[in-house]
DNA sequence: GTCTATAACCGGATAGAC
DNA sequence: GTCTATCCGGTTATAGAC
Protein backbone atom coordinates (compact mmCIF):
# COMPACT_ATOMS: atom_id res chain seq x y z
CA UNK A 1 0.00 0.00 0.00
CA UNK A 2 1.55 3.34 -0.95
CA UNK A 3 1.03 6.84 0.85
CA UNK A 4 -1.43 7.88 -1.22
CA UNK A 5 -3.85 5.14 -0.97
CA UNK A 6 -3.60 5.39 3.18
CA UNK A 7 -4.47 8.75 2.47
CA UNK A 8 -7.42 8.57 0.43
CA UNK A 9 -8.68 4.96 1.04
CA UNK A 10 -10.12 4.22 -2.42
CA UNK A 11 -9.56 2.51 -5.97
CA UNK A 12 -8.09 4.83 -8.69
CA UNK A 13 -11.52 4.71 -10.69
CA UNK A 14 -13.34 6.26 -7.49
CA UNK A 15 -10.58 9.01 -6.39
CA UNK A 16 -10.76 10.43 -9.92
CA UNK A 17 -14.63 10.31 -9.82
CA UNK A 18 -14.65 12.00 -6.24
CA UNK A 19 -12.03 14.88 -7.42
CA UNK A 20 -13.70 15.09 -10.83
CA UNK A 21 -16.82 15.64 -8.80
CA UNK A 22 -15.37 18.12 -6.77
CA UNK A 23 -13.60 20.28 -9.11
CA UNK A 24 -16.19 19.79 -12.11
CA UNK A 25 -18.63 21.65 -9.23
CA UNK A 26 -16.37 24.18 -8.30
CA UNK A 27 -15.27 25.48 -11.60
CA UNK A 28 -16.98 23.92 -14.01
CA UNK A 29 -16.75 21.53 -16.79
CA UNK A 30 -14.29 23.15 -19.04
CA UNK A 31 -12.10 25.50 -16.46
CA UNK A 32 -11.89 22.15 -15.07
CA UNK A 33 -8.29 19.82 -16.88
CA UNK A 34 -7.76 16.44 -16.36
CA UNK A 35 -4.92 17.47 -15.09
CA UNK A 36 -6.43 19.76 -12.32
CA UNK A 37 -8.11 16.17 -11.38
CA UNK A 38 -5.55 14.49 -11.66
CA UNK A 39 -3.48 16.69 -8.96
CA UNK A 40 -6.80 15.98 -6.80
CA UNK A 41 -6.47 12.65 -6.91
CA UNK A 42 -3.58 12.00 -6.57
CA UNK A 43 -3.35 9.79 -9.75
CA UNK A 44 -1.74 9.62 -13.14
CA UNK A 45 -2.92 11.53 -16.05
CA UNK A 46 -3.18 8.69 -18.23
CA UNK A 47 -5.30 6.84 -15.94
CA UNK A 48 -7.99 9.02 -16.30
CA UNK A 49 -8.21 7.81 -20.24
CA UNK A 50 -7.63 4.16 -19.37
CA UNK A 51 -11.01 4.18 -16.96
CA UNK A 52 -12.85 6.42 -18.81
CA UNK A 53 -11.60 6.88 -21.96
CA UNK A 54 -12.61 10.47 -22.70
CA UNK A 55 -13.02 13.50 -20.42
CA UNK A 56 -16.57 13.34 -21.94
CA UNK A 57 -17.33 9.97 -20.97
CA UNK A 58 -16.27 10.76 -17.58
CA UNK A 59 -18.40 13.16 -17.54
CA UNK A 60 -21.08 11.25 -18.12
CA UNK A 61 -20.32 8.32 -15.29
CA UNK A 62 -20.09 11.39 -12.62
CA UNK A 63 -23.80 12.10 -13.82
CA UNK A 64 -25.09 8.83 -13.70
CA UNK A 65 -23.26 8.00 -10.03
CA UNK A 66 -25.47 10.45 -8.50
CA UNK A 67 -28.72 11.03 -10.28
CA UNK A 68 -29.75 7.34 -10.85
CA UNK A 69 -30.06 6.94 -6.85
CA UNK A 70 -31.35 10.06 -6.53
CA UNK A 71 -33.98 8.76 -9.16
CA UNK A 72 -34.63 5.89 -7.61
CA UNK A 73 -35.79 7.45 -4.39
CA UNK A 74 -37.57 9.71 -5.49
CA UNK A 75 -40.00 7.33 -7.46
CA UNK A 76 -39.83 4.99 -4.29
CA UNK A 77 -41.42 8.12 -2.21
CA UNK A 78 -43.44 8.98 -4.56
CA UNK A 79 -45.08 5.24 -4.65
CA UNK A 80 -45.00 5.67 -1.07
CA UNK A 81 -47.39 8.43 -1.02
CA UNK A 82 -51.11 7.68 -1.34
CA UNK A 83 -53.76 8.18 -4.04
CA UNK A 84 -54.30 11.00 -4.53
CA UNK A 85 -50.41 12.40 -2.87
CA UNK A 86 -50.88 15.69 -1.09
CA UNK A 87 -49.21 18.70 -2.60
CA UNK A 88 -46.47 18.48 0.14
CA UNK A 89 -45.85 14.51 -0.62
CA UNK A 90 -45.03 15.12 -4.15
CA UNK A 91 -42.51 18.07 -3.18
CA UNK A 92 -40.87 16.54 -0.91
CA UNK A 93 -40.30 13.35 -2.89
CA UNK A 94 -38.98 15.32 -5.49
CA UNK A 95 -36.54 17.19 -2.99
CA UNK A 96 -35.63 15.29 -0.17
CA UNK A 97 -33.44 12.66 -2.04
CA UNK A 98 -31.07 15.91 -2.39
CA UNK A 99 -30.83 16.26 1.49
CA UNK A 100 -29.37 12.43 2.08
CA UNK A 101 -25.93 13.42 3.60
CA UNK A 102 -23.91 11.48 1.10
CA UNK A 103 -25.22 13.52 -1.84
CA UNK A 104 -23.44 16.96 0.29
CA UNK A 105 -20.52 16.85 -1.96
CA UNK A 106 -22.62 16.46 -5.31
CA UNK A 107 -24.79 19.36 -5.08
CA UNK A 108 -22.74 21.98 -6.78
CA UNK A 109 -22.14 20.00 -9.81
CA UNK A 110 -26.15 18.69 -9.76
CA UNK A 111 -26.97 22.53 -9.79
CA UNK A 112 -24.10 22.73 -12.83
CA UNK A 113 -25.80 20.54 -14.98
CA UNK A 114 -29.51 21.08 -13.96
CA UNK A 115 -28.99 25.07 -15.35
CA UNK A 116 -26.54 24.25 -18.29
CA UNK A 117 -28.28 24.02 -21.22
CA UNK A 118 -25.41 22.89 -23.03
CA UNK A 119 -25.49 19.71 -20.82
CA UNK A 120 -28.95 19.58 -19.83
CA UNK A 121 -31.25 18.55 -22.49
CA UNK A 122 -28.95 15.52 -23.79
CA UNK A 123 -26.69 14.35 -21.17
CA UNK A 124 -29.40 14.98 -18.57
CA UNK A 125 -33.13 15.37 -19.30
CA UNK A 126 -33.43 12.66 -22.12
CA UNK A 127 -31.41 9.76 -20.24
CA UNK A 128 -32.24 10.55 -16.91
CA UNK A 129 -35.03 13.07 -16.07
CA UNK A 130 -37.84 11.98 -18.34
CA UNK A 131 -39.47 9.50 -17.12
CA UNK A 132 -39.29 10.84 -13.72
CA UNK A 133 -40.67 13.77 -15.16
CA UNK A 134 -43.60 12.09 -16.35
CA UNK A 135 -44.14 10.11 -13.30
CA UNK A 136 -44.20 13.29 -11.25
CA UNK A 137 -46.43 15.55 -13.68
CA UNK A 138 -49.08 12.51 -13.43
CA UNK A 139 -48.85 13.18 -9.87
CA UNK A 140 -49.57 16.79 -10.08
CA UNK A 141 -52.70 16.49 -11.64
CA UNK A 142 -53.70 13.35 -9.13
CA UNK A 143 -53.15 15.85 -6.59
CA UNK A 144 -54.81 18.77 -8.31
CA UNK A 145 -56.98 17.56 -11.39
CA UNK A 146 -58.52 21.29 -11.85
CA UNK A 147 -54.68 21.56 -13.69
CA UNK A 148 -54.33 21.14 -17.66
CA UNK A 149 -51.38 18.89 -18.68
CA UNK A 150 -49.63 21.54 -19.73
CA UNK A 151 -50.06 23.62 -16.63
CA UNK A 152 -49.46 21.08 -14.62
CA UNK A 153 -45.87 20.57 -16.72
CA UNK A 154 -44.99 23.96 -16.01
CA UNK A 155 -45.90 24.01 -12.55
CA UNK A 156 -43.48 21.19 -12.02
CA UNK A 157 -40.87 22.69 -14.61
CA UNK A 158 -40.83 25.90 -12.12
CA UNK A 159 -40.41 23.64 -8.98
CA UNK A 160 -37.20 22.06 -10.41
CA UNK A 161 -36.31 25.82 -11.45
CA UNK A 162 -36.65 26.75 -8.00
CA UNK A 163 -34.69 23.68 -6.51
CA UNK A 164 -31.80 23.83 -9.24
CA UNK A 165 -31.39 27.63 -8.40
CA UNK A 166 -30.34 26.39 -4.93
CA UNK A 167 -28.37 23.80 -5.61
CA UNK A 168 -26.52 26.08 -8.12
CA UNK A 169 -25.84 28.58 -6.37
CA UNK A 170 -25.11 26.67 -2.98
CA UNK A 171 -21.71 27.96 -2.71
CA UNK A 172 -22.63 31.46 -2.74
CA UNK A 173 -25.93 31.32 -0.69
CA UNK A 174 -24.25 32.71 2.60
CA UNK A 175 -22.68 35.68 0.92
CA UNK A 176 -26.33 36.28 -0.66
CA UNK A 177 -28.25 36.09 2.44
CA UNK A 178 -25.21 37.32 4.74
CA UNK A 179 -25.57 34.47 7.43
CA UNK A 180 -25.02 30.88 7.67
CA UNK A 181 -27.35 29.07 5.98
CA UNK A 182 -29.43 25.79 7.59
CA UNK A 183 -30.16 23.84 4.26
CA UNK A 184 -32.73 22.15 6.19
CA UNK A 185 -34.50 25.19 6.91
CA UNK A 186 -33.67 26.33 3.59
CA UNK A 187 -35.71 23.02 2.28
CA UNK A 188 -38.41 23.69 4.34
CA UNK A 189 -38.97 27.03 3.18
CA UNK A 190 -38.28 25.83 -0.45
CA UNK A 191 -41.38 23.45 0.01
CA UNK A 192 -43.79 25.83 1.40
CA UNK A 193 -43.25 28.23 -1.23
CA UNK A 194 -43.13 25.42 -4.04
CA UNK A 195 -46.46 24.02 -2.60
CA UNK A 196 -47.98 27.13 -2.81
CA UNK A 197 -47.22 27.48 -6.45
CA UNK A 198 -48.13 24.37 -7.58
CA UNK A 199 -51.72 24.86 -5.40
CA UNK A 200 -52.21 28.60 -7.22
CA UNK A 201 -55.46 29.33 -8.76
CA UNK A 202 -55.75 28.97 -12.51
CA UNK A 203 -55.42 32.04 -14.05
CA UNK A 204 -57.29 33.31 -17.04
CA UNK A 205 -55.76 32.62 -20.29
CA UNK A 206 -55.83 36.26 -21.57
CA UNK A 207 -54.51 39.37 -19.36
CA UNK A 208 -58.17 40.87 -19.63
CA UNK A 209 -60.85 39.61 -17.02
CA UNK A 210 -63.50 36.90 -18.12
CA UNK A 211 -66.58 35.27 -16.45
CA UNK A 212 -65.76 33.10 -13.61
CA UNK B 1 -18.25 51.91 -46.63
CA UNK B 2 -17.23 48.27 -47.11
CA UNK B 3 -18.77 45.48 -47.57
CA UNK B 4 -18.53 44.49 -44.04
CA UNK B 5 -20.75 47.48 -42.98
CA UNK B 6 -22.94 47.94 -45.45
CA UNK B 7 -23.84 44.33 -44.25
CA UNK B 8 -23.99 44.39 -40.78
CA UNK B 9 -24.51 48.60 -40.09
CA UNK B 10 -22.88 49.04 -36.87
CA UNK B 11 -19.22 50.31 -35.37
CA UNK B 12 -16.79 47.52 -34.42
CA UNK B 13 -17.10 47.67 -31.00
CA UNK B 14 -20.91 47.45 -30.87
CA UNK B 15 -20.04 44.23 -33.68
CA UNK B 16 -18.12 42.66 -31.45
CA UNK B 17 -20.64 43.01 -28.63
CA UNK B 18 -23.36 41.50 -30.21
CA UNK B 19 -21.48 38.77 -31.87
CA UNK B 20 -19.94 37.95 -28.21
CA UNK B 21 -23.57 38.61 -26.68
CA UNK B 22 -24.84 35.64 -28.70
CA UNK B 23 -21.96 33.41 -28.92
CA UNK B 24 -21.59 33.63 -25.06
CA UNK B 25 -25.36 32.79 -24.50
CA UNK B 26 -25.25 29.80 -26.94
CA UNK B 27 -22.02 28.06 -25.67
CA UNK B 28 -20.89 29.79 -22.66
CA UNK B 29 -17.98 31.54 -22.00
CA UNK B 30 -15.18 29.37 -21.38
CA UNK B 31 -16.14 27.28 -24.93
CA UNK B 32 -16.48 30.87 -26.89
CA UNK B 33 -13.00 31.32 -28.42
CA UNK B 34 -12.03 35.19 -29.26
CA UNK B 35 -11.59 33.54 -32.59
CA UNK B 36 -15.26 32.39 -32.68
CA UNK B 37 -16.54 36.21 -31.82
CA UNK B 38 -14.32 38.02 -33.82
CA UNK B 39 -15.24 35.60 -36.71
CA UNK B 40 -18.55 36.16 -35.97
CA UNK B 41 -18.91 39.96 -36.20
CA UNK B 42 -16.66 39.76 -38.95
CA UNK B 43 -13.59 41.88 -37.09
CA UNK B 44 -10.27 40.98 -36.83
CA UNK B 45 -8.97 39.46 -33.47
CA UNK B 46 -7.00 42.41 -32.51
CA UNK B 47 -9.80 44.18 -32.65
CA UNK B 48 -10.79 42.32 -29.71
CA UNK B 49 -8.37 43.41 -27.36
CA UNK B 50 -8.40 46.87 -28.68
CA UNK B 51 -11.55 47.78 -27.57
CA UNK B 52 -11.74 46.42 -24.42
CA UNK B 53 -8.31 44.90 -23.15
CA UNK B 54 -9.11 41.15 -22.77
CA UNK B 55 -11.57 38.81 -22.88
CA UNK B 56 -13.01 39.14 -19.11
CA UNK B 57 -13.49 42.51 -19.65
CA UNK B 58 -15.27 42.00 -22.56
CA UNK B 59 -17.74 39.90 -20.87
CA UNK B 60 -18.47 42.96 -18.43
CA UNK B 61 -19.25 45.22 -20.86
CA UNK B 62 -21.29 42.32 -21.96
CA UNK B 63 -23.33 42.29 -18.47
CA UNK B 64 -23.47 45.80 -18.01
CA UNK B 65 -24.97 46.53 -21.10
CA UNK B 66 -28.08 44.78 -20.80
CA UNK B 67 -28.55 44.60 -16.80
CA UNK B 68 -28.39 48.05 -16.39
CA UNK B 69 -31.44 49.01 -18.40
CA UNK B 70 -33.15 45.91 -16.99
CA UNK B 71 -32.63 47.14 -13.37
CA UNK B 72 -33.64 50.73 -14.11
CA UNK B 73 -37.22 49.59 -15.36
CA UNK B 74 -37.80 47.10 -12.35
CA UNK B 75 -37.10 49.97 -10.00
CA UNK B 76 -39.07 52.40 -12.06
CA UNK B 77 -42.04 50.09 -12.41
CA UNK B 78 -41.76 49.21 -9.00
CA UNK B 79 -41.71 52.88 -7.87
CA UNK B 80 -44.70 53.08 -10.17
CA UNK B 81 -46.58 50.84 -8.07
CA UNK B 82 -49.08 51.67 -4.97
CA UNK B 83 -47.84 51.48 -1.24
CA UNK B 84 -48.68 49.08 -0.19
CA UNK B 85 -47.84 47.61 -3.71
CA UNK B 86 -50.12 44.37 -4.71
CA UNK B 87 -48.11 41.14 -4.95
CA UNK B 88 -48.36 40.60 -9.05
CA UNK B 89 -47.23 44.25 -9.50
CA UNK B 90 -44.01 42.97 -7.54
CA UNK B 91 -43.14 40.40 -9.46
CA UNK B 92 -44.51 42.04 -12.66
CA UNK B 93 -41.59 44.99 -12.28
CA UNK B 94 -39.25 42.32 -11.67
CA UNK B 95 -40.12 39.75 -14.14
CA UNK B 96 -41.19 42.21 -17.26
CA UNK B 97 -38.39 44.37 -18.34
CA UNK B 98 -36.81 41.13 -19.29
CA UNK B 99 -39.82 40.75 -22.26
CA UNK B 100 -38.72 43.74 -23.67
CA UNK B 101 -38.28 42.95 -27.41
CA UNK B 102 -34.53 44.25 -27.80
CA UNK B 103 -34.04 41.78 -24.85
CA UNK B 104 -34.49 38.98 -26.55
CA UNK B 105 -31.28 38.20 -27.74
CA UNK B 106 -29.85 38.43 -24.01
CA UNK B 107 -32.07 36.11 -22.63
CA UNK B 108 -29.35 32.88 -22.81
CA UNK B 109 -26.60 35.58 -21.56
CA UNK B 110 -28.38 36.29 -18.91
CA UNK B 111 -29.90 32.97 -18.01
CA UNK B 112 -26.13 32.03 -17.75
CA UNK B 113 -24.67 34.45 -15.76
CA UNK B 114 -27.43 34.10 -13.12
CA UNK B 115 -27.11 30.63 -12.45
CA UNK B 116 -23.09 30.19 -12.67
CA UNK B 117 -21.83 30.32 -9.05
CA UNK B 118 -18.85 31.95 -10.60
CA UNK B 119 -19.85 34.58 -11.97
CA UNK B 120 -22.91 35.22 -10.15
CA UNK B 121 -21.55 36.87 -7.38
CA UNK B 122 -18.97 39.58 -7.61
CA UNK B 123 -19.48 40.36 -11.12
CA UNK B 124 -23.42 40.31 -11.42
CA UNK B 125 -24.67 40.15 -7.51
CA UNK B 126 -22.46 42.74 -6.17
CA UNK B 127 -21.98 44.81 -8.53
CA UNK B 128 -25.45 45.17 -10.29
CA UNK B 129 -28.08 43.42 -8.21
CA UNK B 130 -27.54 44.18 -4.70
CA UNK B 131 -29.26 47.47 -4.28
CA UNK B 132 -32.34 46.33 -6.64
CA UNK B 133 -32.69 42.94 -4.13
CA UNK B 134 -33.27 45.54 -1.10
CA UNK B 135 -35.61 47.21 -2.48
CA UNK B 136 -38.02 44.54 -3.96
CA UNK B 137 -37.32 42.48 -0.66
CA UNK B 138 -39.10 46.28 1.21
CA UNK B 139 -41.69 46.25 -1.00
CA UNK B 140 -42.17 42.07 -0.68
CA UNK B 141 -42.29 43.38 3.39
CA UNK B 142 -44.57 45.98 2.67
CA UNK B 143 -47.31 43.52 0.78
CA UNK B 144 -46.86 41.11 3.64
CA UNK B 145 -45.79 42.25 6.87
CA UNK B 146 -46.15 39.05 8.21
CA UNK B 147 -43.27 37.97 6.51
CA UNK B 148 -39.99 38.20 8.36
CA UNK B 149 -37.23 39.69 6.66
CA UNK B 150 -35.37 36.33 6.34
CA UNK B 151 -38.57 34.68 4.96
CA UNK B 152 -38.68 37.38 2.59
CA UNK B 153 -35.58 37.04 1.55
CA UNK B 154 -35.89 33.72 0.35
CA UNK B 155 -38.91 34.16 -1.14
CA UNK B 156 -37.58 36.99 -3.30
CA UNK B 157 -34.79 34.56 -4.02
CA UNK B 158 -36.79 31.29 -5.06
CA UNK B 159 -38.93 34.19 -6.78
CA UNK B 160 -35.51 35.05 -9.16
CA UNK B 161 -34.79 31.45 -9.41
CA UNK B 162 -37.72 30.25 -11.38
CA UNK B 163 -36.97 33.25 -13.66
CA UNK B 164 -33.17 32.04 -14.17
CA UNK B 165 -34.40 28.82 -14.76
CA UNK B 166 -36.76 29.92 -17.65
CA UNK B 167 -34.05 31.83 -18.98
CA UNK B 168 -31.31 29.67 -18.73
CA UNK B 169 -33.15 26.26 -20.27
CA UNK B 170 -34.65 28.71 -22.84
CA UNK B 171 -33.07 27.63 -25.87
CA UNK B 172 -34.40 23.84 -24.81
CA UNK B 173 -38.13 24.52 -23.72
CA UNK B 174 -39.46 23.51 -26.59
CA UNK B 175 -37.55 20.41 -26.50
CA UNK B 176 -38.94 20.10 -22.55
CA UNK B 177 -42.54 20.27 -23.49
CA UNK B 178 -42.96 18.96 -26.80
CA UNK B 179 -44.23 22.21 -28.40
CA UNK B 180 -43.34 25.90 -29.59
CA UNK B 181 -43.08 28.02 -26.65
CA UNK B 182 -45.51 31.26 -26.06
CA UNK B 183 -43.60 33.75 -24.38
CA UNK B 184 -45.84 35.82 -23.11
CA UNK B 185 -48.10 32.95 -21.74
CA UNK B 186 -45.39 30.93 -20.09
CA UNK B 187 -44.57 34.81 -18.57
CA UNK B 188 -48.14 34.68 -16.81
CA UNK B 189 -47.99 31.34 -15.49
CA UNK B 190 -44.58 31.75 -14.11
CA UNK B 191 -45.85 35.43 -12.37
CA UNK B 192 -49.10 32.95 -11.51
CA UNK B 193 -47.21 30.43 -9.75
CA UNK B 194 -44.66 32.95 -8.15
CA UNK B 195 -46.87 35.13 -6.69
CA UNK B 196 -48.93 32.18 -4.88
CA UNK B 197 -45.57 31.27 -3.98
CA UNK B 198 -44.98 34.75 -2.41
CA UNK B 199 -48.62 34.74 -0.31
CA UNK B 200 -47.82 31.34 1.13
CA UNK B 201 -48.64 31.01 4.80
CA UNK B 202 -45.71 31.25 7.10
CA UNK B 203 -44.80 27.16 7.99
CA UNK B 204 -44.17 27.00 11.74
CA UNK B 205 -40.42 27.03 11.97
CA UNK B 206 -40.10 22.96 13.21
CA UNK B 207 -41.58 20.02 11.36
CA UNK B 208 -44.12 19.09 14.59
CA UNK B 209 -46.90 20.84 14.35
CA UNK B 210 -47.28 23.66 17.18
CA UNK B 211 -50.06 26.00 17.99
CA UNK B 212 -51.58 28.44 15.27
C1' DG C 1 -7.84 52.20 -35.83
C1' DT C 2 -6.92 48.07 -38.21
C1' DC C 3 -4.19 44.40 -39.70
C1' DT C 4 -0.48 40.23 -39.76
C1' DA C 5 2.40 37.47 -37.39
C1' DT C 6 3.92 35.40 -33.48
C1' DA C 7 4.94 34.69 -28.66
C1' DA C 8 3.94 31.84 -24.79
C1' DC C 9 1.15 28.65 -23.07
C1' DC C 10 -2.25 24.85 -22.03
C1' DG C 11 -5.54 21.39 -23.42
C1' DG C 12 -6.92 16.24 -24.43
C1' DA C 13 -5.35 12.17 -26.09
C1' DT C 14 -2.10 8.37 -26.93
C1' DA C 15 2.13 5.37 -27.73
C1' DG C 16 4.83 2.38 -25.61
C1' DA C 17 7.90 1.00 -21.60
C1' DC C 18 7.28 -1.27 -17.30
C1' DG D 1 -2.97 -1.27 -14.42
C1' DT D 2 0.26 2.37 -14.18
C1' DC D 3 3.75 5.41 -15.68
C1' DT D 4 6.64 8.91 -18.85
C1' DA D 5 7.03 11.42 -22.78
C1' DT D 6 5.15 13.49 -26.52
C1' DC D 7 2.02 14.88 -30.33
C1' DC D 8 -0.83 18.28 -32.02
C1' DG D 9 -4.22 21.57 -32.03
C1' DG D 10 -6.08 25.47 -29.83
C1' DT D 11 -5.97 29.60 -26.57
C1' DT D 12 -5.17 34.72 -25.16
C1' DA D 13 -2.52 38.50 -25.72
C1' DT D 14 0.73 41.58 -27.94
C1' DA D 15 4.38 43.64 -30.99
C1' DG D 16 4.86 46.22 -34.77
C1' DA D 17 3.74 47.34 -39.84
C1' DC D 18 0.40 50.09 -42.25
Amino acid sequence: MTLAEAVTPFDTKTRILNAAEKLFGMNGFDATSLRDITAEAQVNLAAVNYHFQSKDSLIDAIIARRILPINQRRLEKLAAAGHPPSVEQIVEAFLAPLLMPEMLPAIPLIGRVMSNPDQFFERVFKKHLQHVAERFSQAIREALPELSPEEAFWRLFFMAGCMTQVLALSSVLPLLSGQPVDRHALMRRLVNFVAAGLRAPVAAAAPMRKEP
